[in-house]
DNA sequence: TCCTAAATAGTAATAATTACTAATTGTAAA
DNA sequence: TTTACAATTAGTAATTATTACTATTTAGGA
């Protein structure tokens, strides 16, 4: 596993140094898209003196390298990390901004609209679903 | 014009001051998505006392009043207002942040994807596309 | 005209992120 | 194995967008 990420990180690269190989442990082991701050605080309890910053520039580091993804979801200011890489896209819930993969094939082959005509060179599209989890679906607002 | 808004927000329960007139008319004349710095700085010009805080209470006001709308795109951190309320979607540049509405109507009827199950109660979605405008595709990176 | 709640200006506070800097560490070469 | 140097880190300060607070002003009905 470790021995794993090393490698990874060193074809990359990235210097394996203990801080990076907790945060990329720390955010593989996450199903939660979490951000920088929930991070930083499941690093810190092993490795205590753990910076912010450093959980910050990991974390770019990592994007940069194509190691992981990042999302801005609409009802949440903050960035949020994602171990997936493959193409796909999310479902946010508007109350405790969980935010869940969806891997739909239909949704990644949206054609580009002709309103755009030669206006914009095209690098991509999102989708992104919003509404409420089961959990905040049930409960009072 | 202004006699047309000044119906409209009091139809609203919004008191129509001088300032709100302003920041209507600025931004129902944008076509940028400006964000509320923009708008802040325009209407200034005119109002010169007019505070960024206030800009931020009118737009959120007329938000919750349904007047206009509000995007939050990838690839720039401030909130941009938009004078189109229809439903609709928009394209990003990546490089000059403009956004342009997307009004194709395929974009609006794209179906739930079946992986979400009941696992949400699905409120809406929205599409956007990013890329780069005509000039910053040929602008040197 | 007067009264009251709503709105405003000015400023302070907050939250996420980035910038800066001195100290530390991984690793390639000697 | 030791050395040297660039990369990385911790700690802190700065930045940016936005919200909160508060005293003052204003719109609009009684």
């Amino acid at each position: 596993m470790i021995n794993a990420a090393i490698t990874l990180l060193r074809k990359k690269g990235l210097k394996p140094t203990q801080q990076r190989l907790a945060i990329y442990q720390a955010l593989m082991t996450s199903r939660d898209h979490p951000h920088a701050q929930k991070i930083y605080r499941k690093v810190r309890k092993k490795h205590v003196t753990i910076s912010l910053n450093t959980v910050y520039n990991t974390l770019e580091a990592f994007k940069r390298a194509g190691l992981i993804g990042s999302v801005k979801v609409l009802h949440d200011e903050s960035a949020r990390y994602d171990p997936t890489v493959d193409p796909h896209n999310h479902i946010v819930c508007m109350k405790c901004k969980k935010v869940t993969d969806l891997f739909e094939k239909k949704l990644l082959r949206i054609p580009t609209p002709s309103e755009i005509g030669g206006e914009f060179k095209i690098m991509g599209y999102r989708v992104e679903f919003f509404g409420y989890c089961r959990v905040c679906a049930g409960a009072s607002p």
